[in-house]
DNA sequence: CTTGGGCGTTGACCAAGGTCAAGCCGAGCC
DNA sequence: GGCTCGGCTTGACCTTGGTCAACGCCCAAG
């Protein structure tokens, strides 16, 4: 991991990544670099500024969870009260921006920073609770459909990239390698999305995927 | 569901409790009666005092994925932004204090309630986390040793009561009733646990629940 | 260019858990 | 008491997804 002093505009336009700008680190950490660390303390927030996060989380034989991938604009690490639940790394070579809790709570009462924090919290017990019924009751198809179906969406524009690899998805939708690449054979066999290397990919019906993600 | 409108002395000792006393109506409902709906607006927040409540989310073609149990001191209806994610039901006859969410915001700059909101949150954001991990990575057995050990957990004193019936463990549990009876089974005769009639037990092994719950 | 390693894919087989159907048990009711 | 109804359990069988092993592909190092 690298530090890096000096802060420029660059990130965004939430009060929030002013605050951080003005209070915060800059940090590289390399890919699969640790952030943080499952049942350590928590005292530091983090902004994804570029490159992407995933959380994990590990039973003791080794199983393993992935609670969320974050991207540019996201905060990691709210997600906890005092001791980290999950532990966090860079998915890629990431560049993030990084505050004490304890400097970001001189400013409650700057209403906007309380705002944007609330907000971020907000969104990740509604992704939590999302991801909760993809894990319960989808079958593995449609857990990877309804996966690539938030890629897009977060993305916008096509053709889509996977930040991540097989293993993550793997453990973020409860499953193995070996069934997520079954699964992505299907629906391109189906012609419902078409991948241009293992990383790439653009849908080629949306219906259809709409449909299989239930 | 009924309605009453004298509030008395009974419910906590926090500040949320006596605020949402003074501004909350107190309401019963039935079992199985439907607190709130999943994509109907959040304008209300619910104190549950007696009862227990389950939350839900369904899929278009029936499967359904419990969310979670709520018991009395537990706040319910803030999982959400504007729309609820997931409905309530009532899982006994309930008695529930209901306050408006703006009605709560005029307190905002009261710290000890926006604390306790916050802590609210806090808690559902990191049960829903214990829960994916539960939901991606845990065998049948696991699932239901772990619930187990929750409730027994949260009840202290034995014997320890299920207050939900089969299909709500599973729905709970991302099963089938007939799994989870199964596993029931099969703690009960590994002297695990034991069961008085399918609502009430206690745990004759603490070790062994605690190692199959990994 | 060749080699090797990491990651992804594919296939054959297996097992955990789902499905379907029957039976059981306790509670309320006549 | 006997009946019935709903929720729970049990058993036989089947399906989905996991396991294990081989193979392919791509890229970086030599």
């Amino acid at each position: 991991m690298t530090l890096a002093y000096a802060p420029s505009a660059h990130v965004g336009v939430t009060a929030l990544s002013e605050v951080m700008e003005r209070l915060g680190l800059r940090m590289n950490f390399a890919k699969d670099e640790e952030i943080f660390c499952q049942d350590e303390e928590a005292d530091l927030t983090y902004l994804v500024v570029s490159g992407a996060v995933r959380t994990t989380r590990l039973l003791s034989d080794g199983r393993r969870q992935v609670g969320s991938f974050y991207y540019p604009g996201d905060l990691v690490g709210l997600e906890t009260g005092d001791i980290h639940r999950f532990s966090a790394e860079a998915l890629s070579d990431s560049l993030l921006l990084v505050v004490k809790r304890s400097a970001l709570k001189t400013f409650a009462g700057d209403e906007a920073v309380d705002r944007a924090i609330w907000e971020a919290t907000r969104r990740e017990l509604e992704r939590a609770q999302e991801h909760l019924l993809v894990l319960g009751r989808k079958t593995a198809c449609e857990k990877v459909a309804s996966f690539l179906m938030d890629l897009a969406e977060r993305e916008g524009g096509e053709p889509i990239s996977l930040p991540m690899g097989r293993q993550d998805m793997a453990d973020y939708l409860g499953l193995t390698i070996e069934t997520v690449s079954r699964m992505l054979t299907q629906l391109q066999g189906a012609s419902v999305v078409e991948f241009d290397g293992c990383r790439r990919f653009r849908v080629k019906r949306w219906d259809a995927l709409e449909r299989l993600a239930e």
